[in-house]
DNA sequence: GCCGCAGTTTGACTTACTTCAAGCAATCGC
DNA sequence: GCGATTGCTTGAAGTAAGTCAAACTGCGGC
């Protein structure tokens, strides 16, 4: 079932209805965000393999369900999955979107019990650190310790980073950052920061940002008429206006995940 | 200026204008977010006082700037701030206010430096812990750095709910949640449920529910037409309502902070 | 091939919140 | 005590986004 990416597509990032994640859509292990606890001593010491545990989680399934203990630290390895908060009420926020690299599920920690699910948007794969393993291996490796710290602060900046954006009430503008931040992390795996895929429907994007779809729709089609982007299946190519300028000046000044 | 609360006042919890927090305002040690670290071992020690200092900051003073290196961890001993993330247009969006137990600035551990500020709305005491001093501990008693961890993932899940509270668009119910929280927080801390102070502004209200001060007031004085609360100099009473209700039957089932 | 479905787009209308503006209340400094 | 300042309230008008509804598109199944 593996679809090759064809050498002959415009955008090498967008490959129509893929069943199974291509190979060379996997993030590099080095720059996996669960690296230091996965490859903790260094990758010649042989032992790593037993750490962490590979998982396929198809299309539309569940990693892990809210309200379930945290069992692992998960890993995307390859595809695209959201994190979503369930409302009482049916709806949902979604509070992210996974890419290859990010570490899902760490708001567990709070209380051992998952208070959000991800769910796969496409085929993944997903890499699998059990938690006594984690904590067993950051008492004796300080470090590990203080690198658990760092990923924790950086998913609470980025939620915090979230929530401002959702008081700023310019629809057009939440949709604006949403395609920059999603530019920016393709950037940092390697990936083109100016065509990449968006695996999620309109429903979904309006869930993350505070709208309905008929808002995202309408947002959208404006930018393209504007010529600020072009809309492809499952994927946006951004040719134009301030987009693509904030998307080339930040791709020069592009450091490391930090 | 002192000014001691009236035993006559119908609402203990509210003393107007103080300009030094009162001792019994402060969070008893065992409840603060920052025990574990603070008392890693059992009180008994003796060596305890060495590892947090105190710190008084003025109302308007700032605890920590934006973009300053995290050089301590903190927790609020008596007071009240607001932790604030200042945007480049001048604007700003109110992340949180913190209460006596509440520990800010931990979503420095992202980077090293504090991407918020925290800045207190009335006189302060904070409780205050190098960093250093903290890592050296959690290398030491591995429980710490799971305190740690639980601590930045309650951090994490609380952002991530208010980012949620933030996308349900009518206003009423955001501040509506808004009084049930403080109401929740203040209970959690052995204080009334359903009277407390609201020492921020209504601009500030605003800032953090993603809201105009105007619509602030106009959903008070509604809830109060309603006779949902009473709006008093500097604090308010829960007397009815939906609001009410939230507030007992939680008073019920309240558990110690988790 | 055609049909049916799920997701998207577009249009017309409505409304909740913002914006602008004026008036009010409490506090502070002199 | 009195005026200035700051924060709060209330009103009127405008608008951005929501709601409801219909048409369109691509895809999968038969």
């Amino acid at each position: 079932m593996d679809i090759p990416v064809a050498a002959t597509a415009p955008i090498p990032a967008i490959a129509p209805r893929e069943k199974a994640p291509a190979r060379g859509r996997q993030v590099a292990c080095a720059s996996c965000a669960l690296h230091p606890l996965c490859h903790p001593l260094s990758a010649a010491e042989g032992w790593l393999a037993a750490v962490q545990t590979r998982r396929r989680v198809a299309r539309g399934e569940r990693l892990f369900r809210a309200g379930a203990p945290q069992t692992a630290l998960y890993a995307i390895r390859a595809g695209f999955l959201k994190a979503c908060a369930p409302n009482p009420d049916g709806s949902r926020f979604i509070v992210r979107f996974l890419l290859p690299g990010d570490a899902p599920g760490l708001d567990a920690f709070a209380t051992g019990a998952h208070p959000t699910e991800a769910i796969a948007l496409e085929d993944s794969v997903v890499c699998e650190v059990p938690r006594y393993r984690a904590e067993i291996l950051a008492e004796g490796i300080p470090s590990l310790g203080a690198q658990l710290r760092q990923l924790l602060g950086r998913e609470l900046a980025r939620s915090q980073e979230h929530a401002a954006l959702l008081t700023r009430h310019a629809a057009a503008e939440r949709v604006e950052r949403f395609l920059l931040d999603l530019s920016r992390r393709w950037g940092e795996r390697g990936y083109s920061r100016t065509a990449f895929r968006l695996p999620m429907r309109r429903q979904e994007i309006g869930e993350h940002l505070g709208l309905t779809m008929e808002t995202v729709s309408r947002i959208f089609s404006d930018f393209q008429s504007r010529g600020w982007i072009r809309l492809t299946r499952g994927g946006v190519e951004i040719r134009g206006g301030p987009l693509l300028a904030e998307c080339r000046s930040a791709d020069a000044g592009a450091g490391p995940a930090v």
